[in-house]
Formats: structure tokens, C-alpha cells, sequence
DNA sequence: CCAAGGGTTGAATGATGGTTCACTTCTTGC
DNA sequence: GCAAGAAGTGAACCATCATTCAACCCTTGG
């Protein structure tokens, strides 16, 4: 019974990102995502006061799933420009991968109350690569720098420079490249 | 009676963008608009077919003057340096001026239809940008890069640089001396 | 087997806010 | 002056959803 309860939990979040990633969060009514979940429009409010805290839920899910599977990737990587690209490579692969999903969790307008989520998802990449900033730094890889400005610029820069691509569905295939190419430079990777 | 005409479309506009500046885009509803420019809600649909075309009209006139400052500050200076550097300084200046503006122009929730309008800012700016770097390329005093892909995440860079700070209201007093650092050497401009 | 408790239902409710429209008021050309 | 037509009015309309709720199952413990 206590299964069921948090199994419909599941579900009506797993719903929910299936319609992001399908229309955004446009399409993303009560009513639409219940149906999806297989239950009432009523069922939603057994597990969630509003909806505005169900979808900050599933903010929060899809934004760790995105930073889990960055995070991943950088640490497979010895040094900061290799990580760094890692990052890039995985950000921007993932989000061609599933455009509309990476355009809601972006950019997309949603309520006020979700939209603070998005900040969160954000700081948490920006804290992530400051990590990495910090440490190329302490080694010497890298020069002098505030790390979590330095974070904070490559994340706008990343997120700016898949908003084209995600419009039109793809990237040009020097796009990413030549992003890497920028955002080593920007960190003062020796070449 | 023509000048009596296009003078309520100004007005219009006009108390648009001072709700704007006060409440952001969600204080504006199409009857504090009509109300701000002393006439009716219906009145308001003599001018503008819908909402999404009133601000539409709205963002482009806000932008507009903000890129024109921007390119003025910016092209008072002779190297690209300082030229970036300009543009940082007055992007920034500005939207601490007017942080609710600059939040509404930027990143704050409002129709999709508008928001198209927000992609035209961001790219006229990183136009601006583009032509900067380009005529440093040239000059020798950059090293080779895509402008293009340059420019865009400086865009990307100083808007999400300046998210933070407009959330708390004021930047850090090294906020925007990291972030010229940064950028110049994103540029790759020579010490 | 049965009653009780709580999960489930989905149509009704209510709030919001853009849009319309029948009517009034002004401007303009004759 | 005086139609004719355009601009202005603002209350009413309507569509869209989030949210609620009273009637319905199911599960479960006795």
C-alpha cells in the first residue's frame, strides 16, 4: 500500500517529463499529466500541494539526471582542459538529444515559482566546474582566476550558445568545436 | 489627429515599459497598461492587435536602446579591449541601474511570442560584439576565432554573470573587473 | 465476510486576464 | 453647422486551467 502511494509518485513525475520532453512544459497541464500517469486530474493533489511544487520536483529530478550524467563524464579526465571539455561535450550532446527537454529546463517560460529551480540547476553546474577551475588553478595548470566567476561566465555561455542550435534541431559541426576551443582560451589553458 | 494617434501608440509604449521597470512583465497586465497611459483596456486594442504584439514592440524599443548605448560607450574606444571592455561596463552599469528592467529583458518569464523577441536582443547584441572581434582578427591584435561563436558566449557570459547580481540587487565590487579579465582573455587579447 | 479508512475519481468551481463590442465622443471635410 | 467616420470606453465575455470535493471503489484488519 505504502508501495503504491510512492509508486504513484513516481509515476505522476516520470509523466510530467515524458510530456517536457515531448512538448515542454507548455503541454504540460495537470490534467495532461494525469492522464499520462493513468490516474484523475484529482490523484495529482494526493502527492503534491500545488502544482508548482510538482514541477519544482521535476526540475530538480531532470537537472540532477543532466548534472549526475556532466559530472560523470569530467571525472573520467586527468586535466582541466580535458574535463572541461568533457563537460561541453556531454552538456551540449545530451541537450541536441532531447531538444525540447533541454529548451524547458533552459529557457522556456514557466511559472515564477519553478523558475527558481532553474537557478538552482545552473549554480549547481557552475559549482561544479569551479571545482575543476579551483583545482587547475591550485596545480598551475591554470592562471590565477576567480574560480566561480569563471564558472559562472562558461555556464552562460554553454547554455547561450545551444539556445540557436536547439531552436533550429541541430548544431553546425564546427559549432562545438569551436565552443571548446573558445572556453579553453577563456580559462587560460596553455596550448 | 494622425500626431494624436501615434502619440496614444507612445503612450502605450511608454507606460508599458515604466511597469516594466517598476513591477517587471508580470505587473503588466493589458489594464495597468491602459490605465499607466490614462486611457481603456479596449483602447489599448485600437493600436496593437494582441498583447504578444504590444510587447513585442515593447522588448524591441527597450533593447533597441540598450544596444545603441551599449555601441556608443563601446565606440568611443580604439582597441578591441577596450571596446569589450565598454560593453561590459555599460551592459552591466545599465542593468544595475534598472535591475527589474533588466531582469524582465533578460530572463524573466513572459509569452513565447515575446520571447522570440528576447532571441533578436541577444543576437543583435552578439552582433555587435561579432563585428568588434572580427575587425581584431583582422588587425592581428586577436588570434583567429569564429566571431560568431565568440560573441555569442560573451552574450551567454555576461547575461548569466549578471543574473545573480540582479537577483540580490547589487554586484560584488570584483564582479565586473573578473569578468572584463575573464573576457579579455576568452579573446584572447594580448597582456 | 464485513465494515472502516483512505485512496481515487472527474465533473464542478473559481480566479485570472486577454479580448470583444455596443455605445459614446470627438475630429474633419463639406 | 453637420453628417460621417474614426477613436475611445469599460463592462461583459470567454477560454484556460489550477484546484476542490462529494461520491465511489479497494484494500485491509478483525
Amino acid at each position: 500500500m505504502k508501495a503504491r502511494l510512492s509508486a504513484s509518485r513516481e509515476r505522476i513525475i516520470a509523466a510530467a517529463l515524458e510530456i517536457m520532453a515531448g512538448q515542454g512544459y507548455a503541454g504540460c497541464s495537470v490534467a495532461a499529466v494525469a492522464g499520462r500517469a493513468g490516474m484523475a486530474t484529482g490523484s495529482v493533489y494526493r502527492h503534491f500541494p500545488t502544482k508548482a511544487d510538482l514541477f519544482a520536483e521535476v526540475f530538480r529530478t531532470a537537472s540532477q539526471r543532466e548534472v549526475d550524467a556532466v559530472a560523470r563524464a569530467a571525472a573520467l579526465q586527468a586535466t582541466v582542459a580535458k574535463q572541461v571539455s568533457a563537460v561541453i561535450e556531454t552538456f551540449s550532446g545530451r541537450a541536441l538529444q532531447s531538444p525540447r527537454l533541454a529548451y524547458a529546463l533552459l529557457a522556456e517560460p514557466v511559472d515564477p515559482a519553478v523558475d527558481a529551480e532553474r537557478l538552482v540547476f545552473r549554480r549547481a553546474y557552475a559549482e561544479l566546474i569551479a571545482g575543476y577551475v579551483a583545482a587547475g588553478v591550485a596545480s598551475g595548470e591554470l592562471p590565477p582566476q576567480d574560480p566561480d566567476v569563471t564558472a559562472t561566465a562558461l555556464v552562460g555561455a554553454l547554455a547561450e550558445a545551444m539556445v540557436g542550435p536547439l531552436a533550429a534541431g541541430v548544431a553546425g559541426p564546427s559549432t562545438i568545436p569551436s565552443l571548446i576551443t573558445f572556453i579553453h582560451r577563456a580559462l587560460g589553458v596553455s596550448p
